[in-house]
DNA sequence: ACCTGAACACCGTTCAAGT
DNA sequence: ACCTGAACACCGTTCAAGT
């Protein structure tokens, strides 16, 4: 007889990675305030004690998680155009953070292994483009700031109190749209990704503009 | 620091500005950790619940502190150059942010009454510059994105480089992973990097590499 | 070695009871 | 009306006790 064929209960031992695992599925779908010691363990269906034999305390975990999601997103920099390699380091940055917002304030809260590699990936494609010494140090730290800074803003909803325009449709949108949407989730995604589209935009407008401020001062450095 | 004893007598009713000034007071000197209901009322001589006849919650508390902080900051519409204006906009955010670490993280993860005005402010003045339309609601964007972002980042960096630990690692890395690193002593220039002196130069640069892109898209549609 | 879960020292907020 | 402080429902972390 062998009984429980399937049963997910106390198949695999707790390891680092399946109560990392297990915190990013509570950040993405409870909040920054739904990871908490008793809703994990509950979640790995184990003792309150149980995690701090894998992890070092809650700093770890978020850490660790962050780190995870992160991950490889910057890897390499293409051999191809660094303006374009800049481009799409940034709008990944953006939309990682918007798919997971608690790593926006993760990644400015605290500097981080990730926040490394963003640095130096910018870095060489900064130094690509012909920016050194002190203005590629000014310029990758401005571009790095920009990016993680504007991409959590972003996700916490800054944009609805910075414009006056987009916070009225957004509201109104809000009303007419999320209260009484009974079909499913035609409107209320729609709404979504109209204003996601919107954040999008301006955040890559911002990048534009800090990459053609970088190219106007080499011009005029190189007079 | 003149020694002076200040006596914690229960001269004046509790109000809402003693409230939040006792909070701003604790939030400089103990952190943001540091502000508790039971640590506020113990500083304000009172019974823990009696902040809630003043105060709806410690959300709406620190949403005050920040407020009282960033206050009239923004006030201050110069009539004169406004590339001169932004600066100055510009670094009294930093150098505020920088004195009061908690109001970064306060500013960047909600929005704030105080984050509409810099907006404003922010866009007055490049509107007197001449950008207008989209490119105003980008570049406005933008820049408040970095100037709130960037600050928040520099004073949480500040924060961490306190540890020697994290610091020498930190350095380290940066050393040995930033390109075009082999100057006269590389990890010497990038020590520099992490000082506040720096920090506030790094900062200014990048609000100018952000003025410059502004004004080259500028004259690219002037043409 | 790994896990359990009660216990500990916190936290924000509420509310009957006082003034 | 304003204040008090015990009580409540949480939280992260620890640790003797089990397997």
């Amino acid at each position: 007889m062998t009984g429980r064929v399937r049963a997910p209960r106390r198949v695999d031992a707790l390891s680092r990675e399946r109560v990392v695992a297990a915190s990013i599925e509570l950040l993405d779908t409870a909040g920054e305030d739904g990871l908490t010691v008793r809703a994990l363990t509950a979640h790995l269906s184990t003792g309150r004690g149980a995690i701090y034999h894998h992890v070092v305390g809650k700093d770890d975990l978020l850490t660790a998680a962050t780190d995870a999601v992160i991950g490889d997103l910057v890897a390499t920099a293409g051999d191809g155009d660094p303006r374009e390699t800049l481009r799409s380091i940034a709008v990944g940055i953006f939309d990682t953070i918007d798919a997971h917002p608690w790593v926006g304030g993760q990644l400015t809260r605290h500097p981080q292994p990730a926040v490394f590699r963003l640095w130096n990936s910018i870095g060489a494609s900064l130094s690509e483009l012909g920016v050194a010494g002190t203005d590629l140090a000014d310029a990758g730290s401005a571009l790095v700031s920009y990016v993680l800074g504007a991409s959590a803003q972003y996700a916490a909803g800054a944009r609805q109190a910075v414009d006056p325009v987009a916070r009225e449709k957004y509201l109104q949108q809000l009303a007419t749209q999320w209260p009484g949407s009974g079909c499913d989730g035609g409107p209320g995604q729609a709404a979504e990704l109209l204003t996601d589209h919107d954040d999008r935009d301006q955040f890559l407008a911002g990048v534009d503009i800090f990459l053609a401020g970088v190219l106007a001062r080499l011009r005029v450095k190189m007079d």
